[in-house]
DNA sequence: CCGGCCCATGAACCATGGTTCATTCCTTGT
DNA sequence: ACAAGGAATGAACCATGGTTCATGGGCCGG
């Protein structure tokens, strides 16, 4: 027995790790998941292609643990909003305000967590982070349906409007050009948002709240 | 010079490529265009693999004239009623009644032609799709603001506000599970479109309209 | 019915991009 | 310093699926 992973090299190890995650996030946050492929990643990440083998059993799984990272911070961030003490409706315009803006202003990253086309098994990380989404926005719309703030409306369903309405107003095809998006984000983000909170019956948002999350994302 | 094309000829060569379109169109509303892979199209068109070529000059090719075809009669038959003399409001109302219930009737083409992932000439077809949808929907936006019976908004927002939110709430991880569309595909339209009316500041739809298209797409 | 040409055939070909593995390089404990 | 591994390498390998092409069969005008 002349050899047993010291100190050091596990320390090494889990850096070369990080590397590779590093590496491929900044790769997908770039071009997309499309841009991340196994040899691109190796060379940004500074060792050969084999040695990805060695701490990703495949291609897929690097991937996924890429999206589960990214998506999981999306989703922290929005779940913060959602569980604060402030009336439904006001949540409602954060979590709004927070996930159009951040989408916005990482429209590139936004594109491969929500809409770029992708493998069925990104596809299955990609539904559970919708699915959350319109989770955290139902739960807001039921406790504002309680409380009276809110009409009755299914709220599933409306969690499923809203979870679709504001990426495609935003990414892709029928998104305003990048030029506008990038001169004005915020009168593009707030009409959005009216939008969805006027389907949901609450009437205009208030247009002043200056404390809201808008730092770019990437 | 001993050939020219004979009318027998050149008809049987048009029922060849019609074969391979409708070849190509079965597959992809059974399985998407993943599913139209070329040897498979030439074996449900009862030809060889190589035909293909000799009507289409790519796959790609093959797979933009089937999204063409099925894509116009979809946008040909939501413009047909936008186009109806009809007051905004109730034109709004049957062209996503329409929208949606084509959408939730015929799941697999439609996830074929809004969600499925394709390669970028698809996509572009796609966006084209995408786009006409939005400007129908904008133009009687429009309409209805000039007239009063909708407040202003920014329409091509709103417009692609539901663009994104119909689909995502009807297909997807974001709908309603399958039998539940199935059993009452009508209420979750219903539903959907209500959002969409409230989002843009119709109110609620009229719920009773009876000439409004309801036959199956597929 | 024949020469010429088009049409159909489908197995071989190719491009892409993920995965493997024989080899080399490093680390460790003695 | 050295033997015994683990770690890294990267070129070769493989799978998938679109595309080609040499070949054979049928259709045309004379």
């Amino acid at each position: 027995m002349a050899y047993r992973q010291t100190d050091k090299v596990s320390a090494r190890l889990a850096e070369t790790r990080r590397g590779i995650l590093d590496a491929a996030r900044d790769l997908v946050s770039e071009g997309g998941f499309a841009a991340a492929q196994v040899s691109e990643v190796a060379r940004r990440a500074g060792i050969a292609t084999g040695t990805i083998y060695r701490y990703f059993s495949s291609k897929e799984e690097l991937c996924r643990q890429i999206f589960r990272e990214v998506s999981a911070q999306e989703m922290d961030r929005l779940a913060l909003i959602a569980a604060s003490d402030a009336p439904a409706r006001t949540r409602l315009v954060e979590v709004l305000q927070t996930f159009a803006g951040r989408a916005v202003r990482g429209r590139r990253l936004a594109y491969a967590l929500l809409a770029e086309p992708v493998d069925a098994n990104l596809a299955e990380e990609r539904a559970f982070f919708r699915r959350t989404h319109a989770e955290i926005f139902a739960r807001i719309l039921e406790d504002g349906i309680v409380s009276g703030e809110l009409p009755e409306t299914n709220v599933k369903i409306a969690a499923a409007c809203i979870a679709g309405a504001i990426p495609t107003a935003l990414i892709g095809p029928l998104a305003p050009q990048s030029h506008e998006l990038d001169e004005n984000p915020d009168r593009v983000v707030d009409e959005i948002v009216a939008f969805c909170l006027a389907g949901v019956g609450a009437g205009l948002p208030e247009r002043k709240a200056g404390k809201i999350e808008r730092r770019a994302k990437a």
